[in-house]
DNA sequence: TAACCATTGTGTAAAAATTACGCAAAATAG
DNA sequence: CTATTTTGCGTAATTTTTACACAATGGTTA
């Protein structure tokens, strides 16, 4: 450590991340059970110290797969939390992600220095540790702006999707019901998705086109100055 | 400082402040020349490490009082930078804040720990040290983006202003220009604006009326459910 | 197998919001 | 007194949003 930045106090710096996902009917977060003091056996956002040589993101990256298995999600930046009694330790800065998975695709794996971890509807909540409760609220009003106006809802579904199945994640996340033939106008006219060819099949009724997010063609767009809007 | 905490590696951290002004002309931000190094002699953001009994915003404030005389200005954090490189002498973490000011309603002071301060226009940045750049670039886009669904920008303004002056403004946030009736009818309508009766008198044409911000009205529209909006 | 049911894909008209202007009024400048 | 500049208000055209109607397509059931 260089000499003049020993000068002066160090606050400890953790990073914790909510994990947001959808099974199809709620949208959920991952909630991790303490092992170790503090808040021993309550539930908390999964989290953990910063070290020196990592970037924020390559310390959520690990986080999330020593303690759950999940790699490669879609990350952001939520905010910092320096409340000066947040962490009954000391001074412990958060810096917040949200993550955004499609839990279908990973199996949950309990890193050992944890009693369990569990995906918790966003409208059932316990009472977390330090000042969780708080972060989540904030990450999901950021999510449910974020969708409005970028397509990231597509992080948290299969790869192949019907309409109504994207409605019912952007009615989770906004929690306001939309027009069904409304958001099917929008969301085709926007030119954001294409068409798979293939269909929804086995339930009882007419069976839904299955679309994909067509990513390449949304950069494009981007370029031309066109903006995603719900 | 507690055991357990010990155990963990702590990074430095500063808290780095993006002071936006406006003068009637253009959007300009605060910027300091530095006596020290690193750095030393290069203009950089007010800024300055975080001691373990404040929170951010007191920090912010301690940071702008001595660096610059500026008190009581509005607040709101941007982003924390994290890279592994942005400070020579070491790992430092920026939290950092944007706020927005009125130049003439303040009388800057250069704190002894620099050589000098002044207002830069948005538009003609020199090269800054560390990645205060890249902090500025992100406080500008995120302040465009908040002028439009929330009414902070009277925050730059005097008390009193014109709807021309309110339009500058808005051009210069927003870097395009914007129909004069059409932003007089949007503003007017949306009810935030009080009229004072006074007029802004002594220039070559019809005198303007003077407007001014209607803070209770607007939190009670807010409460109602209405949603700011250019 | 045919009638029925639930859901999907497409269309359309009314309402609301945005955009692009026109123009008289009120001050100063010459 | 006339010209010039800027303000405050108005209005028509256009675009976007909203609220529905309805036929098509599958499974379900009588």
């Amino acid at each position: 450590m260089n000499n003049d930045l020993s000068h002066y106090p160090r606050p400890s710096v953790t990073i914790d991340c909510v994990v947001f996902g959808y099974d199809g009917e709620q949208l959920s977060v991952l909630l991790l059970n303490r092992k170790e003091e503090p808040f021993v056996n309550q539930w908390t956002l999964l989290g953990g110290f910063l070290n020196l040589d990592e970037t924020f993101e390559v310390a959520v990256e690990r986080i999330l797969s020593h303690k759950a298995g999940l790699a490669g999600l879609y990350l952001e930046q939520l905010y910092t939390f320096g409340g000066l009694d947040r962490d009954p330790r000391g001074r412990v800065l958060s810096v917040s992600y949200y993550a955004l998975v499609n839990p279908r695709q990973f199996e949950l794996v309990v890193g050992k220095m944890a009693n369990d971890l569990r995906w918790c509807s966003i409208q059932d909540l316990p009472v977390l540790g330090f000042d969780h409760n708080r972060i989540i609220e904030m990450a999901r009003r950021r999510l449910a702006a974020k969708v409005t106006y970028q397509p990231v809802g597509f992080e948290l579904l299969n790869e192949q999707f019907t309409m109504t199945e994207l409605q019912d994640l952007y009615e989770s996340i906004l929690g306001e019901s939309l027009d069904r033939r409304n958001f099917y106008k929008k969301i085709t006219a926007s030119g954001i998705l294409k068409s798979t060819g293939e269909r929804r099949t086995g339930l009882k009724s007419r069976p839904a086109e299955l679309f994909a997010f067509d990513k390449t063609r949304y950069e494009q767009l981007m370029q031309e100055g066109f903006q995603f809007k719900i």
